[in-house]
Formats: structure tokens, sequence, C-alpha cells
DNA sequence: GCGCGTAAGTTAACGCCTGTAAGTTCACAG
DNA sequence: CTGTGAACTTACAGGCGTTAACTTACGCGC
């Protein structure tokens, strides 16, 4: 994260390229304490410290600027997801799938952002492809955490799974869901251990 | 749905309560028929043959619309979950499944209305929760569908789930998952036959 | 040292948006 | 037939995304 003085100053020439990333910090901080609907592009451009237009040298659009968030965020995931070294597999691949609800948990606006963005499609609804498929390689280093280490379980006779992309494809999907759902319905009375359950159920966990 | 003439008839006294209904009718075609972006308070209005004000006496504000819009997209989902009538419990319960994925599948904006409000939460962030309240109040009538029809699998000796209730949630989680992602992520390898392997784990069938 | 081209920003302005305030029309009671 | 109030309109304030035109000042060539 880049401190963004008060009275910003101008960047030497050649240095503009900086901007842009003190844009995706001011986006990226803006989602993460709070209220989604300041995240516009004036909102991200005052608190980048700059006025609105500078940022169309830098971004077309403001989805451009969210599909760099995504990026990072994604980055972010797959580092975290990739932290735990827990010598047993299966506990490995239980920290895993904690430390992913905890991300959606901790940060549920950068959540969004990586899995709603083509859903917003903001005024280029034709461009959503083009995101989705961004998305779709980003997603994949964090994927393949999970299936990796679904594999290790079956290595290690842990889990009973033939087929572990799929079953870490349904993890994934299972996760996911309690993620999102959590966030859209805390009210629902959700089932103490259900976290745990859909984890042996979809790794096959034995 | 009524029937918007191009030059609409005031309605008669006492009878101001019909534009509320036209109102949410508007609301729902245009979520139903494309670009989410048209989805504003003015364009639901343009839609339903009247003037941007005239919602005020009806809704306090375009979250409100969106709530009631929920709220009767909840109706028709619990309507459409409610018509399969398979004698066969198992097969009525994959048939419910299928039919919460379809609606999701053809009705992606009303879904995330449905579903994504609380994070929306436009400028009434204080009021998130009293929608969310709502929301998990509306879900319930849906989600009784697949307890129900769990429990009906259990007592047939069909499912070993000992908890329909916290099974019936699983499910309902691995569904919403499987919804949400393959909207979110369309160029995602899907494996075939995932979804009826999330339906036969969480329902815990045999 | 000193112009000066050009990179790195700015201010101004357009059209659309949400939401408010004040005005207009018209059905019906008396 | 007239007044009243519900139903709806026009007009406006402030914010948004985006474009165009303008200003500032860095650093190269001389």
């Amino acid at each position: 994260m880049v401190t963004t003085p008060r009275t910003r100053v101008r960047n030497k020439r050649g240095e503009g390229a900086q901007l842009r990333d003190e844009i995706v910090d001011a986006a990226m901080a803006l989602l993460e304490d709070g209220s989604p609907q300041n995240v516009t592009l004036r909102g991200i451009a005052r608190r980048a410290g700059i006025s609105a237009p500078s940022i169309y040298p830098h971004f077309p659009d403001l989805d451009s600027i969210l599909l760099a968030v995504a990026q990072r965020a994604f980055g972010v995931l797959e580092q975290e997801l990739g932290a735990p070294n827990e010598t047993d597999p299966v506990e490995r691949l239980r920290a895993i799938c904690v430390a992913y609800l905890t991300f959606a948990e901790r940060r549920p606006h950068q959540y969004r952002v990586m899995f709603g963005a083509v859903w917003d499609a903001g005024q280029a609804l034709e461009r959503a492809p083009a995101m989705a498929d961004e998305l779709a390689v980003l997603g994949m280093g964090a994927f393949e955490v999970f299936r990796r280490t679904l594999a290790d379980c079956v290595a290690a006779g842990r889990s009973t799974s033939t087929d572990p992309f799929g079953d870490a494809t349904a993890l994934w999907v299972g996760l996911h869901g309690f993620a999102q759902l959590q966030v859209a319905t805390p009210l629902f009375p959700w089932p103490p251990g259900l976290r745990d359950s859909i984890i042996d159920r979809m790794a096959l966990l034995r």
C-alpha cells in the first residue's frame, strides 16, 4: 500500500505509471473499509488524491479498475491459500478451506468483485465474456491449490475421490455457496458444523 | 403482468395502489430481459409509463422496489419448487433441485437481487439488516420445500441423513454455489455430472 | 544556463442518475 | 357545479461516468 500525501506531488517524467498502482491501491482500500457505494470512479480518485479524469490515461473505465483489483485480490487469495503447511494432507486441506472462507468473510466486497463482476457488467455488457475469461484464468491458480491438496489426500489414502479435479470443483462450489450465502442471509439459522460437513462430503474424506 | 398503455390513464380515486404493482411489474420485466444497468429508478418509471417521482408515493427508494421484486421472485421460486409431483421422494428431490437451478439460470438478475441485495445495500447501509431479515423470512418458504422433501427421503429410507434441516441447508448451499459460480465463471471447465454429485452428497442419498 | 516539447496532471462541461419540492389535473363528495 | 385531495407532473439540487481543452513543470538538446 502506498501512502497518499494530502497534497500530491506530481510523478516525475516517465514515472506516470506509478499512478496506476496507486489507483488500484485506492480501490482496494475503498473496498476493504466499507460502504460499497463509495466505490465509484470519482471516489477512487478522491481516495488516491487525484482528479477523476486523471484515471483515464491508466484505465479505460471503472470496470477495468475493478478487473485489476480482482487480479490483485486473486493473487492475495492464492497466497493465503498456499500458506497452510500442515504435513497431514487432510489437515492442510481443512486449513485451506478455512483460509478461503476467512478471505471471503473478511474482504466481502473484494470477494464480490472477484466473483460477481460478470453480473454487474457495468456499461460494457459485450465485454463481459472477456472479463469472464480473465477471471477464469485468474481463479485457476487458487483452484489448483485445492486440486493439488485433494490429490495429496487421495495419495495418502485419506479420500475416496477418484476424480480430484471434479471433487475439488465440488468442494470449491460448496465453499463459495457457504461464503456467499452467509453474507447474503446472515439471519438464517445456520447449523453449527455445516462448514466441516461440506468439506467432508465434497472432498470425500474418510 | 399488467400491460402498460402508451398513454397512461390515471387511476381512479382510491385505486392509486394499483400503480405499486405496475412498478414492480416493470422492474421485474426489466430484470428479466436484460441489461442490469437499465434497472434504475428512472428506467423502471419509463417502462411503467410514468415519471420518476411518481414512484416515491409508493416506494421510499430504489432498494425498496428491489426488495418488493425479491419478495415476488421468492414467491415464484417457491411455486416452481413446489411444482414437481413425482411420487418417489428422491426423484422429487432431484426435480426440485433442477427447478432451483433452472430458476437461477433463466432469471439470473432476479436471482441476484434475491441473494445479493445485502451486498449492494444501495444508499442505506444501516437498513441492510432489515433487508436481510426480510429476505431470510422470504427464503424460508422455498427452503422448507427442500427440508420437507429431504425428510420424505429419510422416511422412505432413501437418505442416511440424521439431520434433515442441516443437510437441506448443505444442499441449498451447494446448489446456490453451483448456480452462482456457473454464471460468474462460465469459462471454467465444469465437469459433467457435477450437479448430481452435489445433490447426492449433500442430501446423503444412497 | 535556457528554451521548449511533451508527460502528467488539471478544470470545465455534458448527459444521465437518485431523490425533493412545488405545482397541476381531474374524479368525486356535497 | 364547485371545492378538495389523491394522482401525477415539471423543475431542480447534487453526484456519477466520461470527454475535451487547458495548465504545469521535468529534463533533453543546445
